[in-house]
DNA sequence: GTAATCTACGTCAGAAAACA
DNA sequence: TGTTTTCTGACGTAGATTAC
């Protein structure tokens, strides 16, 4: 069973809606655009395992794609958890090109590629802290599993190394297409069931509900206000800002193009980059906008969540709503 | 307390789009 | 082409908040 599946994280999306609302020749630009590309590649990595994972049997393992939950200090974060009735398995997936070598004295993580060398925080060590910080958790919650973990490499050209000492790297790190076997290997070592079938629905329930995303906070990360951005709604044909509201249908004034939902990507872009409420002002300030009515229809029309009334009036973004009423509508 | 301001909501006339 | 539907903008009313 897939408990949750996975989809592209908000700071990948965060950083789409920013570089479209940020001039050409903004000087932070290149420095966000790098970012999102290294954020795209492990998300492609992760995409490129899950086509592995999602091949076990459902009907003995369930799978949480990208769970982050909170340990009473902190968050931790794992990329896919796969437990069965006898054991449970984080996997810290990884798409780094180049060769890797995994130093066991230092604890790090070299990757040489192109004549260069540049090093990595210690997969395994990271995966090492997501099972201790995973354990706790659920021995708090009196759930007693044993905790494997895997260190994934999804890119399967990539040449994996390590000293000849370095047993844990040995034991733990291996190509995505090797990961059913190693699974089954594991599966034929813990025998002793720990969890009935109703146990393991209501730690999967209880894990998918615990799970709270990261936030983006993309404008606090590079220090940018939202006065950088540029405002009103974007043609999604030529990308030129702002379109107008012309009865019942958002113009371009440059290619003539028309959108009845234009304002959708916009609301959306206002979720992902500055909060995640609106009132009917900061609606007509960030669509350029003039009229209050039409600001109100279009607010109405949505069915956002509210609170308030007359002035105290506040319209609530949730940003998988937004999503599906985007590429849906 | 009062005036000013902001917003929700309903109604209506006119304009444009959609449809037969 | 004529009719229907949808949308805008204007207007009025009412309630809540804010500034003085």
């Amino acid at each position: 069973m897939i408990a949750k599946e996975r989809s592209i994280p908000e700071k990948i999306l965060a950083k789409e809606a920013l570089l479209s609302r940020l001039p050409p020749n903004f000087d932070y630009r290149p420095l966000i655009e790098k970012d999102l590309a290294k954020r795209k590649a492990g998300y492609r990595g992760e995409e490129f395992t899950d086509y592995y994972v999602n091949k076990l049997p459902h009907k003995d393992f369930t799978i949480i794609h990208d769970l982050r939950l909170h340990n009473g200090q902190g968050y931790f974060q794992i990329d896919t958890m796969i437990f069965s009735s006898t054991f449970a398995l984080i996997l810290e997936i990884k798409n780094i090109s180049g060769t890797l070598y995994f130093d066991s004295k230092f604890r790090q993580l070299i990757r040489y590629k192109d004549d260069n060398e540049d090093g990595f925080l210690d997969p395994i060590t990271q995966a090492e802290r997501q099972t201790r910080e995973l354990r706790k958790w659920l021995q708090q919650r009196n759930i007693f599993l044993p905790i494997e973990y895997l260190v994934v490499i999804s890119n399967p050209s990539t040449v994996i190394k390590s000293d000849p000492q370095n047993f844990l790297a040995f034991k733990t790190v291996l190509h995505s297409h090797e990961l059913l076997d190693r699974i089954e290997k594991l599966r034929k070592s813990f025998l002793k069931e720990k969890l009935t079938q109703k146990e393991i629905k209501k730690v999967a329930k209880l894990l998918v509900k615990s799970h709270t995303p990261e936030k983006s906070q993309v404008l606090e990360k590079y220090k940018l206000s939202a006065f950088s951005l540029n405002t009103g709604v974007q043609c999604p044909k030529c990308r030129v800002f702002p379109m107008k509201r012309i009865y019942g249908t958002w113009f371009c004034a440059r290619c003539k193009c028309k959108d009845k939902t234009a304002h959708y990507k916009a609301l959306l872009d206002y979720c992902l980059l500055v909060e995640s409420s609106i009132t009917n002002k900061q609606f007509r300030k960030f669509m350029q906008l003039s009229s209050q009515d039409t600001a109100q229809k279009l607010l109405k029309s949505m069915k956002l969540a509210h609170s308030g009334t007359n002035k105290g009036r506040v319209y609530y973004l949730n940003l998988s709503s937004l999503l599906d009423i985007r590429y849906s509508g």
